[in-house]
DNA sequence: AATGTGACATACC
DNA sequence: TGGTATGCCACAT
């Protein structure tokens, strides 16, 4: 309640603790933070990320499918394929490859 | 101020 | 098996 931006400011603060050439879902990061069902939200806060003044792996979060569905919103849409692929994440037709296996699941790493 | 929309997820039909 | 409906919370108009 001290600022709106409270929920946002977990989600950032969590999205940055991804390790590199990990990936993790939004329900994953919302079910953290306490509230399985606001996933949109955590969606949200990736595209108010761009106010953030640090920068935000956002390439990161992907949805459950593994989709990298917000792709368009960054500043390329190729740009997230590109992060990933640098980190060695592989991405085929949008969806990354052994998400499973990078999957990063906040709840069990930082727990 | 109120309504609508959204980078999702879960449940139900 | 897939589309529809609802929940959640913040932002945009």
């Amino acid at each position: 309640m001290d600022s709106k931006k409270d929920f946002f400011k977990d989600v950032f603060e969590v999205v940055r603790l991804i390790p590199k050439g990990r990936v993790t879902s939004y329900g994953a990061i919302a079910k953290y933070l306490g509230s399985a069902k606001s996933s949109r939200v955590v969606g949200y806060a990736m595209n108010a990320s761009h106010s953030e003044k640090k920068h935000v792996p956002a390439h990161r979060v992907v949805n459950r499918n593994g989709m990298l569905t917000g792709k368009h919103h960054f500043q390329s849409p190729t740009a997230m394929e590109e992060a990933l692929l640098i980190e060695g994440i592989l991405v085929k037709k949008d969806v990354v490859i052994d998400f499973k296996k990078l999957f990063w699941d906040p709840a069990k790493e930082l727990l």
